[in-house]
DNA sequence: ATGACATATGTCATAGTTGACATAAACGGA
DNA sequence: TCCGTTTATGTCAACTATGACATATGTCAT
């Protein structure tokens, strides 16, 4: 719990999930599984706790629900304290944003690396990314189709906002890789027209 | 400490920096601290403790120094078998990467939020990249300047590896601006023509 | 001298996160 | 009937990170 406000990141999170309609433990941590983090990443173990501290702290509520064919579920839903808290904490400088990337690491230490092996595991980032960035598609279209435009103004659109942060999911992703790009083409021109580790003058055009 | 590896994500980025020469804990942290994180972010309540660990791992080794004008520091070096370990982990697949920013959980919330302090909100962040960008490039020809380049191949060069991840941050930052601008561009246009919180139909062409 | 500041090293309580363990209801197939 | 899978909820030890507290040396200005 950050000191502060008695609320934390994650949090805040599970109530902007909770604000567009209520939704049980399970269905939070499916939203916030990987792969393809596209708002935040948590498993259950987190979640169900910090469900029951947003409930003790007045800012959700949980119903219990029978299901046919499923075992029992906890409905949970935004109170209206948790749209206040939530629609001011919307307007609060955004911390600010350090990603950790242990890939940024490995190109601080590029120099003194085997480059070959380098090159591939960049290579093999690439891919991946690439797939991130197809499931992305994917699972916007899939959206799309679920929760056609509201038709509604984008400040006040649940689909628009939804956008926004495909788009942001996918500007970064395609940041990396375009980054990862320019990295393996200076490696390359470099590593063939110099020695390596190993030299092998085949043939240098 | 990972269990795998038994070291710690931490662990690799101070023997990712003292691989390039012999550094105290003190000087790791000024590396390590805000603002402009480049490669990773970490205090020196983390970082003295580490050094340890990896000195207990046999991975670093600290000499103590004497100083002119200075209190006494530890001169940590990396070991010949650090080095190996460096080596191995530089060519391991990246952990997938998730950057969790809470400008992103307010977007998914911008429906429900008042639109022009959402704006300026916005604005401010904007602003606050463009310092952090500013700040980024003087610190590029800072480096640059003490350190020019050496003239080996990228592949072997200590400069163009810093300089990588430098264009790594910067296309990081690069991306979340444009796509704060994007977002304000729809914002602003949409909240003016259309009824925001309060309807005030002044003019509507 | 006194106080502010940079250098330098450390500990500790708390918060945030992960991965493993644990349980159970309901379905479908072998 | 037993086994695997999905749905569903929970705990707990270990790891990672933060912010506060603590101490000491040396410089410089007041």
């Amino acid at each position: 719990m950050n000191r502060k406000s008695g609320i934390s990141p994650l949090g805040y999170v599970l109530l902007a999930l909770l604000a567009r309609g209520p939704k049980s433990g399970y269905d939070l941590a499916q939203i916030l599984k990987e792969p393809a983090t596209l708002l935040w990443k948590a498993r259950h173990s987190q979640i169900y706790p910090e469900l029951a501290k947003l409930e003790e702290a007045g800012l959700a509520a949980h119903e219990r629900q029978q299901q046919e064919s499923k075992p029992d579920r906890k409905a949970f839903k935004i109170t209206e304290v948790g749209i206040e808290v939530l629609r001011d904490w919307a307007l609060t400088p955004p911390e600010p944003w350090t990603s950790k990337s242990d890939l940024v690491v490995k190109a601080h230490l590029l120099w003194m690396a085997d480059t070959a092996g380098f090159i591939e595991m960049c290579a093999a980032e690439a891919a991946r990314i690439d797939a991130d960035l197809a499931a992305l598609k994917l699972r916007w279209e899939d959206f799309a189709t679920r929760r056609p435009d509201d038709g509604l103004p984008p400040h006040r659109s649940k689909h628009f906002a939804t956008r926004s942060i495909y788009r942001y999911a996918e500007a970064q992703l395609k940041a990396r890789k375009d980054w990862l790009e320019w990295l393996m083409d200076e490696l390359t021109g470099s590593a063939q027209t110099q020695s390596g580790t190993e030299s092998s003058p085949i043939s240098s055009s």
